[in-house]
DNA sequence: TGCCAATTTCATTTTTTTTTGAAATAAATG
DNA sequence: CATTTATTTCAAAAAAAAATGAAATTGGCA
């Protein structure tokens, strides 16, 4: 590598330009990190979210100077959420990864992949509840009827509402 | 401990009150884990769902088989999301804890203390990109305020909806 | 006031999650 | 088709989160 890779690069980011990547970091890192996502996945999406030109792996792994596993992997991730997109740059056989930004639809997307999976299967567990009813209704058993009553509701009204939320999303 | 402590105690549980039990325990554990909870606390709130009265920290820890500390801390958050109360038993010094069940302003403690002071410092992160930006319109710095124009979209429709969720909720 | 049961705190240990880095794989190029 | 470059995989290391347990604290009661 010799100082012909800086013929066709862009050219180095200005102090603000800098400074934005690491607000945008720092925002991405916490954002991901509430939605139960390792640090390396914001990082990588931060990084992406203001870079105009779509970047390889290799350069996004150094730039944030983590591993390209974790890059690979964060990627990957990324990738199956839709939150980055590939672009084809031509006479380079690396993939250029740049971010989707309508948060609309990865927000969706994110309801639809991580949270409604756990819905299904909570209520496969509340069915589980109602097999270990004791048959007699005795005072008791109103009790623990009622108490199943209530989680039925709760899986249901979330399973309607949580993927309405993102048309409710008005960006 | 003798006989004696059997004495004032409920009988103990029928094999489906336990199973009952085990359910909810399961059920609360994965559903707090997903809202970013320690398994304690879902195991705790799992525990004191189906039970038809109070129990004492120190019943709870031995029941779970965890730690007084853990049980501790468990309740500590558990009250601080008002999830649990507590209960005057005469005759007793211990506090009583029970669950708090009305999921739907569970769920709107929950966003105003869990999500709502990150989106507040989102905002403030979100000025401190504003501060990055250049002054010159440049071409360039249509994509930065184009960028961190949708933060900003983000975020207000993130502290408007989150708070309204709550009230959609329709248990 | 002094004692004792109940609870909290917190340094340490354990467990879980994430990252690393090197080997394996895949894919393009000459 | 051999070689080089890009990417993935995965065992091991590192870091982060949670649980433990014992000491400190609190608060009621005699």
């Amino acid at each position: 590598m010799t100082s012909a890779s800086n013929l066709n690069a862009e050219s180095s980011p200005t102090l603000g330009q800098r400074n934005l990547e690491l607000e945008s970091i720092d925002f991405f890192v916490r954002l991901m990190s509430m939605l139960g996502m390792p640090r390396s996945v914001g990082e990588i999406y931060g990084l992406l979210y203001f870079s105009m030109d779509s970047l390889p792996m290799d350069q996004i792994a150094s730039r944030l100077g983590i591993s390209i596993g974790s890059a690979s992997q964060g990627l990957r991730t990324l990738r199956s959420l839709k939150a980055v997109r590939t672009a084809y740059v031509a006479g380079d056989r690396r993939d250029h990864y740049f971010a989707e930004t309508e948060f609309r639809r990865l927000f969706s997307n994110f309801i639809k992949d991580e949270i409604m999976p756990h819905l299904e299967s909570a209520k496969d567990r509340i069915s589980k509840m109602e097999e270990s009813l004791p048959e007699e209704s005795s005072q008791d058993s109103a009790f623990y009827k009622f108490r199943i009553e209530k989680l039925k509701r709760l899986t249901k009204a979330s399973g309607r509402l949580l993927p309405a939320l993102a048309g409710l999303l008005k960006l």
